[in-house]
DNA sequence: CAGTAAATATACAGACCTGTATGTTCTGCG
DNA sequence: CGCAGAACATACAGGTCTGTATATTTACTG
């Protein structure tokens, strides 16, 4: 068989044989959902043995675990590093959020958020409780950036703040995903920056424009 | 065995088969996911022989669809019973919105909405085209939806309003079912104000307020 | 009462799933 | 070189899934 020739993906032959099915089980799990994607498939495609796979990852459950935990790094990763340049004003880094949703957005390969879809196949009855702790722990993740991009704002309502913007990012991506349309992150971006200019400047808010 | 004393699901025996069956499918659909529940459960919660079930449905696919064009309606209805009450402002009945949303996040039964899930398990790539199709529809039809309430405020960029709305109701129930605080339709029923208070009157937007 | 259509119970085919078991081959290191 | 551990290929056990086939029973209608 000489090499595998990976038309598809390839820069997947120099990678370890763990990171190789991380990777290919990250794609495979996003593009398609998880229930619909099997271990067979997976190993088909990563180029590995059926007992190497288990020699890594003990069920196919901390599999998807890995995998969230994965897309939580690339997620947060993508979003501190937005918000971090230099010489950015803390109203301009909350809006540089909706910057990189907006690029992300016009990715082919988007298809949402790896989370709000890990929580419409792993529910809270659903017993795989690894899966739903690294859920969890990616939306409190989340909560707590936000949280902590627009505490240098010193809003009087912080909390209602974070939930609102919260809102809008999570909404982006829901639209996104079942409209096309190139304008959701910059409108969102608006209305971010609306609701915090209204928080920093009381005055704005909820006065009755007559 | 005499009578089966459905102890769970007490309205279901009067019921004619097909609408227990569409009854039960939603319930279970909705709870936990679609791939999840087989149609052998399906059956057997639902009283029903399995040669009654392919009698009324060619497949589980087209039931899948039933039970997403059952959600819609009664989703829509939600919707136009709260939005369409006498006395309200045409500002009023969009934010009406916001309150019917708040009250569903307070039912127990509460999982989430049922077309992102379905668009989770029902991707782009699964080759099921009725369901998508009805995802699909649900999605323009919440948009039109949203259009028509907004339209009567004669903002200058309605389009946009409408994807600020649309993301925050999106947002809002993605929230609602990741984190469990009771403030989030509050805080984004005052964001949906704001925002258009704001294209009502051109002056508030965008002003920096120093 | 008779006869017809719907609903029932049950078994089963074929495909897929996760996870295990049994060997063989490659690779890195002393 | 020599050997140990990692990765390889493959077959299979046990379960679940959708959808079909066979045969019996209920229920309505003329």
């Amino acid at each position: 068989m000489l090499e595998i020739m990976d038309l598809e993906s390839q820069p997947l032959s120099g990678l370890a044989p763990r990171e190789r099915i991380v990777k290919t089980a990250s794609d495979l799990f996003y593009r398609f959902s998880v229930h619909t994607v099997g271990i067979d498939r997976i190993i088909a495609e990563s180029g590995v043995a059926k007992m190497t796979f288990y020699k890594h990852f003990p069920s196919k459950a901390n599999l998807v675990a890995t995998y969230l935990r994965h897309k939580n790094i690339l997620w947060l990763q993508m979003l501190g590093t937005a918000t971090g340049k230099a010489g950015l004003s803390p109203l301009e880094r909350v809006l540089a959020i909706f910057d990189a949703l907006d690029a992300s957005f016009q990715a082919p390969s988007f298809r949402g958020c790896p989370f709000v879809k890990g929580m419409a196949e792993f529910g809270p009855e659903g017993n795989s409780p690894e899966v739903q702790m690294t859920i969890a722990a990616h939306f409190e993740g989340l909560r707590a950036f936000v949280a902590s991009l627009i505490a240098p704002l010193a809003l009087n309502e912080p909390k209602k703040a974070v939930v609102q913007i919260l809102s809008l990012i999570q909404g982006s991506i829901v639209l996104a995903q079942s409209m096309r349309d190139p304008i959701i992150a910059g409108a969102n971006r608006d209305a971010a920056k609306l609701l915090l200019q209204a928080g920093l400047n009381p005055a704005f808010s909820l006065e009755s424009p007559e």
